[in-house]
This record gives C-alpha cells, sequence and structure tokens, in this order.
DNA sequence: GTCTATATGCAGATAGAC
DNA sequence: GTCTATCTGCATATAGAC
C-alpha cells in the first residue's frame, strides 16, 4: 500500500475513534491521548492531522436528517410524524447532546445553529406558506428542540416513560404550530 | 476583625467574583486563577474554601423563580403569562446556559434537573389537575424549555424579533398544552 | 511521508510554610 | 487565614526517527 493509503487508513481509524468517544462522552470529558490509544497512534499525530481537538470535533459532529419518511406525510399529520422520526433517528441524540454541551465554544455553537437550521427549522418551513410561516417554522422547531432538551439534556424520565402518547400528544403541540391561526 | 470576620468577607468575595465570571463565560470557560484575582486573593484559596471548581459552581449557580407574578392570573391566560414572566426574569439566562453547558458533569446535570423541575414544571403543575396532570406540566416546561434553547442555546435571531409576537404565540401554545384534552 | 518522543504552557488541586 | 511551591494531567508544538 501506497504512503496515502495508509496515511488515509490512520486518518479514518481517528475520525472513527473520535466519533464514537465525543459521542460517548461529549467534547469537554474526551481527551486527545483516549481518541489516539483507540486508533492506536500517538496523541501527536491527532493534531497532526486535524490541526486541533476543536477542528476534529468539528469534523465529527455532523447531522443530516433524513427526510424521507417526512416526504409523503398529509400536512394534517406532520406533527406527529416529525416528532416520531427525529425522536426515533438514531444519530440525532449523540450529536445534539455533545453540540449543547459544547457550545460554550463559540465554533461548537456555530454548528449547533446550523445543525438547528438544518435539521428542525427547514423541513418544517417547506411545508408552510403565508406571511408568517417562517416565524410558525421557528416556534414548532423551538419545541421540538425543547422536547430533545428535556429527555436528553435535563433528563426528564416521566416524559419518556409512556412514548406512544408523548408522541401522539407532543405531536399534536407542534401540528398546532405548524398550522395556520384562525 | 476576627479570623473568622475577614474569612467570611473573603469568602464572600470569592463567591461573587464566581457567580459573575460563571454567569458570563461558563464552567469551561472560567478558571479558577481568575476567579482568585478578582477576589483579590491566591487561587489555592479558592479550592481551600469551596473544594473544587465544581463545589463553587453549583453553590453559586442557584436559581428560584418568583411566582408572585403568576398568582393571580386567570387560568385562561396563563401560558402567555408564564412565558412573559420566564423571558423577562433577569437571573435565569446566565444561569440556564451556564448549567446546561456544564450539564456533562453529572452533579451539573442533576442541579439542571433540579432547576428545571422547580422553575419550570412545578409553577405549571400546580395549576393543573386530572388524571394526565402530570405528563401535561412536564410537556409544557419542555416547550417553555425549548423556547429558552432556541433563544439562547441555539441563539435563533428571527425568533427573538418581535418579542411581543412571540410572547403571544408561543404562549398560546404553552396555554393549549395546560389546558385539558377535549 | 508517517509517525513517535518529547517539550511547553496552562489547568485544577494539594502540602505545608508563614 | 493566607500564600508559595509543587504535583498531575491536559492540549498542543516541535524535532527528528524510521
Amino acid at each position: 500500500m501506497s504512503e496515502r493509503g495508509s496515511g488515509t487508513a490512520t486518518r479514518e481509524a481517528i475520525r472513527a475513534a473520535a466519533a464514537r468517544l465525543f459521542l460517548e462522552r461529549g467534547y469537554a470529558r474526551t481527551p486527545v491521548r483516549d481518541i489516539a490509544g483507540e486508533a492506536g497512534v500517538n496523541a501527536a499525530l491527532v493534531i497532526r492531522y486535524f490541526g486541533s481537538k476543536e477542528e476534529l470535533f468539528l469534523e465529527t459532529m455532523r447531522l443530516t436528517i433524513d427526510d424521507e419518511p417526512l416526504l409523503d406525510v398529509p400536512i394534517a399529520s406532520f406533527g406527529r410524524r416529525f416528532v416520531e422520526v427525529v425522536l426515533s433517528t438514531d444519530d440525532i441524540r449523540g450529536v445534539y447532546l455533545a453540540l449543547v454541551r459544547g457550545s460554550g465554544e463559540r465554533r461548537i455553537a456555530e454548528r449547533l445553529r446550523e445543525v438547528h437550521e438544518q435539521a428542525l427549522v427547514a423541513p418544517l418551513r417547506a411545508r408552510l406558506s403565508g406571511a408568517d410561516a417562517d416565524l410558525r417554522a421557528r416556534m414548532a422547531a423551538a419545541a421540538v428542540g425543547g422536547l430533545l432538551y428535556s429527555l436528553w439534556v435535563v433528563g426528564d424520565e416521566s416524559l419518556a416513560d409512556d412514548r406512544e402518547e408523548l408522541v401522539a400528544r407532543y405531536g399534536a403541540i407542534v401540528q398546532q404550530l405548524v398550522s395556520p391561526q384562525p
């Protein structure tokens, strides 16, 4: 294998280890040394390749929501379906938690803003029209964000108890937010 | 002045400096040395008095919401009023942000849970009755938490644009959540 | 080119001098 | 009651081994 091939493989090993550890422990509680150890290389190499711990974090903590399950949903049941999709998409929880907790760093906060915009606001906005469509989409995104926040950051166990009922009732609220005002 | 008197004054100076800096910069970005400098003492003394940086943080980042403005509000306009109070209470923003961003630490996460419970869930719960009162209070608290999250953690500027309209419309949603289901 | 060993500088924390 | 000296562990930078 060429020098470049080996380098690329190592790069990937570092990226994979970093993603795993950042998702599991978050930014502050993940030393570069642990990432290096897991990837089987020296800590200095991690910095060599990625510039800094923060760069590596931003490189790995990306999120694209698959909105395919949302495409054919009738507008009337969209709220409920959206809550369902957000809660059951695998990667969201870890990335979201890591970004929120790391958001004291300026660039991590920027990434959180992008993810919020792309994963929550945009899919909602796409289904709305009218003069206040933007405001409605942002309020609905806030409500959904609040659900993730309560479940994952605050850790409100009682809320998680009955998943079915939560999806139904909270979904109805989101629905109300995306519906035009009477 | 006695040894104890001076000690207490210094203690207070440290606490005040810590509160100011934690609110301004958050947990991770506030070195103990800066707190000591601002209080005019040695960094070791800060640890001596408070045990650890984390203890000092927990000691200073408390929050009690004044729910007096909520007592006489008719139940029908409670949602709107609650949003109004939460958004206009001075200390909330700083404490909330510091706790959320520090919540990677177990004990800080616990404090966030307490604050969420006491400042959001409890006032809502107090005004509800019925079998599903607890669930409704927790969903409403999630929605309000999501508003704070969007405004302060994510920094959704568009949402903050028209404060009047935001309070009115988001308040209506909270109202819907605390109202019994048809 | 790819990687390791090692140095620098800053953090929180501790021991003990005064 | 307060400070100095110091330990440990962190991210990061550099030199150079292979």
